[in-house]
DNA sequence: AAAAAACTGAACTGAACAGTTTATATGTTG
DNA sequence: CAACATATAAACTGTTCAGTTCAGTTTTTT
């Protein structure tokens, strides 16, 4: 009769809390957010989350981390099921931008660039665990890719930051800026800016055949 | 004896309130920063700064708007300067950089950011006086060279969101999360994203001659 | 069933801070 | 001088909220 349940953590709540706190602080922001409301969102005593996490700022590090890792996992194995180079870039754009336009993405990038000032620890992790994984797996990929003979890049590290800067090109900084809504963004305009991406991508360092 | 100074706006200590704000927002950020400070800093009164400006978010709307304002003027001037295309182009990203990575930019970029969720129109006033300013010239800038034959650009407004993009490459993402300092960018890293945005953008936009 | 560990709810503490009020001072103008 | 506008310091109000404490209940383990 022991362990039916696998990975317990710690406690029985460890994951109820962390639900609880990702669901508030993704509705109202992390001062937006109060204790209270989490441990009730979480159905959970103050006291108990108190157990499980010193302060509110780990709590909040400790949902970013989650959502960043199942986000970059998830992109990184789309990306190795396409078989051909420009599928496979279409593929990586297409989840980055999608990522950076769900209401996951767009919360946590609000609160963690807000928060960094006072707690630069908080951006810290959330870009160690995020943007870092994502950047080095599509170095991994273009290096690959160059020493195939498919694209010719002198700087690699670079062109991994400017396809990413791409995929954000207009639609980004409004929706984070609450001056556009995610509804009022259609798939045309997703796709022309995936392949807009694209396009230029490869103008610059594809090899002319 | 009228008017020696220009432009005292409303009362005597308008200006002096503002720059107080100014320099204690883009210090503490927009929660981290107390009134109490702001009028301290301001060598003023509370009572006077609640006189002139109605709360503390307005306060900072004003702020923001000033220092967008001040930066996308500068920005646009030197742009026209340039003769060559080329040029032109380089001059435009190198202003753009150096917005993106100076105190400044970054503070408010943080606060503005931030605060979005919680008061939208922060977000709202920053966008149209900073970014969507700069863009229209950029676009303008672009349809122009368009019809002179320079450029082949089937989507201006894109192509302008994405030479913008670029030149945030890899630098301002880490600058804002605080994981790397203004200081540790070297002059040469600041080349490579310029001219890499350059030579992206002119590949894929430029007439082959 | 007894002991130990985890959890609860509710009340409490302490501090921060936006915004107001008041009584007073300074300075300008007619 | 008198009236008026502007400024000031300081105390006050009211609220919000992170984090603590505790007496008592439930769950798990042995």
């Amino acid at each position: 009769m022991n362990a039916p349940n696998p990975i317990p953590k710690q406690g029985r709540k460890w994951q109820q809390v962390l639900d609880g706190a990702r669901s508030v602080f993704l509705r109202d922001g992390f001062e937006g957010a109060s204790v209270d409301d989490i441990a009730r969102e979480a159905c959970v005593s103050k006291a108990t989350l108190y157990s499980y996490f010193p302060d509110k700022r780990l709590l909040f590090v400790e949902v970013a981390k989650m959502e960043c890792r199942a986000q970059s996992e998830a992109a990184i194995a789309k990306v190795e099921e396409a078989r051909d180079l420009r599928q496979a870039l279409i593929m990586a754009a297409g989840q980055m931008v999608r990522f950076f336009l769900s209401d996951v993405g767009i919360q946590v990038h609000r609160i963690v660039v807000g928060e960094s000032q006072r707690f630069p620890e908080v951006g810290h992790e959330f870009f160690l665990s995020g943007p870092a994984m994502v950047k080095e797996a599509l170095r991994q990929f273009l290096q690959c890719h160059v020493e195939q003979g498919e694209l010719d890049i002198a700087d690699v590290p670079l062109a991994a930051e400017q396809f990413a800067e791409l995929c954000k090109a207009g639609l980004h900084l409004p929706l984070v800026l609450g001056l556009r809504t995610r509804e009022s963004i259609s798939e045309e305009e997703i796709d022309r800016v995936i392949e807009g991406a694209v396009e230029m991508f490869m103008c610059r360092y594809g090899v002319r055949s």
